[in-house]
DNA sequence: TATAATTAGTTGTTATAACAACAGTTTTTA
DNA sequence: TAAAAACTGTTGTTATAACAACTAATTATA
């Protein structure tokens, strides 16, 4: 079986050129791919403990709490610890991160149809239940 | 815009499970499944120079190189300087590499079977023919 | 043919991915 | 209610991704 034949080799080419054109959409704000990810969470609620960030995008907790060092750091967020649950950890855009948002959004959807160019939308709500049925195959392994 | 609407999400989600479920395949014969990438190309055909290694598995040249010094060190794998272009390297694998592929190759295979469960020939026909598209529509930002 | 441009691979740096082990906090349960 | 279990986040480690800067070898060209 050649290379190009295992699915997941050629969704992993694809992701590494969608990551690369998502970058470089970030690039002109100083954020990485993976921060924009946080932000467009954060822009829609704030407040999240990073469990529940780590599960909306996708992430490992691990490295979560590392990109948010990072955020906090470059004073795109701020983290405080929950009156309740003091173990928890709530995560807050500062000015500077909302501010963002109005910059970065327009770019990001400019990007995504660039992205579908030449799909039907037919073809790209298939290719999004396909990925789905491909993702639950195998996410419990 | 809401996070999961990006196809750009939704692929890098996709590709992290199959990434993690195709390395569980890897994990009892202690390859990554990047190097398990290479071996794949390495068993349809030796004597690729790393450059063209890079390019048969969408990598960089420089992650390449890196991939290659760790395969080497653990005897999978040794280069050759060609003769004829000194700056060349030329890969080729060691009997450990070889005898590897008929361990690797059968349970690989089972995992893309499983990957595409649930799915019609033409689904996933269908799926790949968009999954290119998207990677042209995006490759060359 | 001497110089410039190109090519192949390496090294250094910053960031993410996954996993194991850990500390502190909260919840279960015996 | 005291001990055990579960949960939240952190630290350490190994590996990959992308990019810039570099060395050495080869090819182009003036």
């Amino acid at each position: 079986m050649k290379l190009d034949e295992y699915i997941g080799v050629i969704v992993k080419r694809t992701d590494l050129k969608l990551n690369n054109y998502y970058q470089k959409v970030c690039n002109p704000y100083n954020i990485t791919i993976d921060q924009w990810m946080i932000f467009v969470v954060l822009w829609e609620e704030e407040g999240l403990t990073q469990n529940e960030l780590a599960e909306r995008t996708y992430k490992d907790k691990t490295n979560i709490a590392r990109m948010l060092f990072l955020m906090e750091e470059r004073g795109f967020i701020h983290r405080e610890t929950d009156k309740k649950d003091r173990r928890s950890l709530r995560v807050y855009l500062t000015e500077k991160g909302r501010l963002l948002k109005d910059e970065v959004l327009p770019p990001s959807i400019e990007a995504y149809e660039k992205t579908i160019a030449g799909l039907t939308e037919e073809e790209v709500n298939q290719f999004r239940r396909t990925l789905n049925i491909i993702y639950e195959n195998v996410k419990n392994f």
